[in-house]
DNA sequence: CACTGTTTAGTTGGTA
DNA sequence: TACCAACTAAACAGTG
């Protein structure tokens, strides 16, 4: 069975002389015996894992002792999508979201060390642009960052992503305004500055099932309306389609869609999304009012994503106790800071990095890079 | 002018 | 195989 995902270094050509991937560019998803994570729903990509891709020497699975995912578990509560896991085996051994509990998580590491583990740190991370976003945005103080804050979370995290940086922002810009799932908050007056908040969509909570950030299962559709596709498409002179991205056959949608083609439906770009005639959730960002943020709106909320919990009642804690979420390695639990921990016990023991804390500026800007808890005490420590 | 945001179009890969 | 999610490129408009 394969069990890691493809890090597509194939798609870098202009780094293809820079020996970034010269052999080991993946990310292993699932190198826990658990193997039922590679099951889960949204776990894809592992068709394309070539076996030379891995190196067992190299993988980390090992490294999760037992008894890790109960204390990970108590130790991250995860503030955010109701998808997400409270309790999270962690796969990699360490991720920047996870505390160093286990000092010797890198034991099994070193049997062999080998020249050629770094680069993982720039391999391509298996997550979706819009999971990228999505984190950045779920960890983030406020649950809306700017666009050029999304960039720097995305960067400070992941190294790949500051490479080619023209081309993975130019597929943010997309993201962010083709898909229904990111709302734009317009600036309040006291804060000038270019560009809007993008937020996210009170509804998207489930977006990723399981809490993996790898593929979603369904393209999100805003609105409650399950069968408002056809007033969406009467609403959408001069467009192919009218409603977003479809959502799948829609037999099995909640957001069942009627488009034809995810490019065929083009939303006119009006703030919020209020423009498909449907209306608007009752959210706090509905109203593209300079006093539309979610944070005063939600005041009461930090460790849980307000929008989701408010919104989405199958998402409530209570879901949890009776069906608990499965715990993927792709969780964004795996991948964040709880927000207290995070400012209390920041990882930044592999400086070499070069993941400068911007304390002072958003929550988005942190240490985490992703490749701290990945690879870093496991991999990254062999010198 | 650079950045932001929208839209169109095409491609790739996963899944039913 | 069709459909869909995701990625990429690019054109274009609006804005600070």
């Amino acid at each position: 069975m394969l069990s890691a995902v493809k890090m597509e270094g194939h798609e870098l050509p202009d780094w293809s002389g820079s020996g970034y991937y010269g052999e080991t560019e993946c990310y292993t998803a699932n190198m826990n015996p658990i193997s039922g994570y590679m099951s889960a729903p949204g776990m894809t990509g592992t068709s394309h894992m070539n076996a030379h891709y891995m190196n067992p020497v190299e993988v980390t699975h090992s490294s999760v002792p037992a008894g890790m995912a109960q204390i990970h578990g108590a130790a991250v509560q995860t503030p955010g999508l109701g998808s997400m896991s409270p309790i999270s085996p962690p796969p990699y051994g360490n991720m920047p979201g996870m505390r160093p509990v286990y000092g010797q998580a890198c034991s099994i590491r070193s049997r062999e060390p080998k020249p050629y583990r770094r680069s993982y740190t720039h391999a391509k991370p298996p997550y979706s642009y819009i999971s990228l976003i999505s984190m950045a945005i779920q960890q983030s103080g406020s649950k809306m960052l700017t666009l050029n804050e999304i960039y720097q979370w995305i960067m400070d995290l992941f190294p790949f992503y500051r490479q080619n940086q023209q081309r993975w922002q130019n597929s943010i810009r997309h993201s962010l305004s083709f898909n229904d799932c990111f709302i734009k908050v317009p600036r309040s007056p006291d804060k000038p500055g270019k560009g809007s908040f993008w937020a996210l969509h009170p509804d998207s909570g489930n977006m990723f099932e399981n809490g993996c950030y790898l593929r979603r299962q369904k393209r999100f559709k805003s609105g409650k309306k399950a069968g408002n596709a056809d007033k969406e498409a009467a609403g959408k002179p001069g467009s192919g389609g009218g409603s977003v991205t479809s959502t799948g056959s829609g037999s099995d949608s909640p957001q069942s869609p009627s488009s034809s083609s995810p490019h065929s439906s083009k939303r006119t770009g009006v703030e919020l999304k209020a423009h498909r005639g449907e209306p608007l959730p009752p959210s706090p960002v509905r109203a593209p009012s300079p006093l539309a943020h979610p944070q005063h709106l939600f005041p009461h909320h930090h460790h849980h994503h307000p929008l989701l919990l408010q919104e989405a009642p199958h998402l409530k804690p209570d879901h949890y106790h009776l069906h608990p979420p499965f715990s993927h390695p792709f969780s964004i639990n795996n991948l964040m800071f709880e927000p207290q921990q995070h400012k209390l016990e920041p990882l930044a023991p592999y400086g070499g990095y070069g993941c400068p804390a911007k304390s002072g500026l958003d929550p988005a800007h942190s240490d985490t890079s992703y490749y701290h808890g990945v690879y870093g005490r496991s991999l990254m420590n062999s010198t």
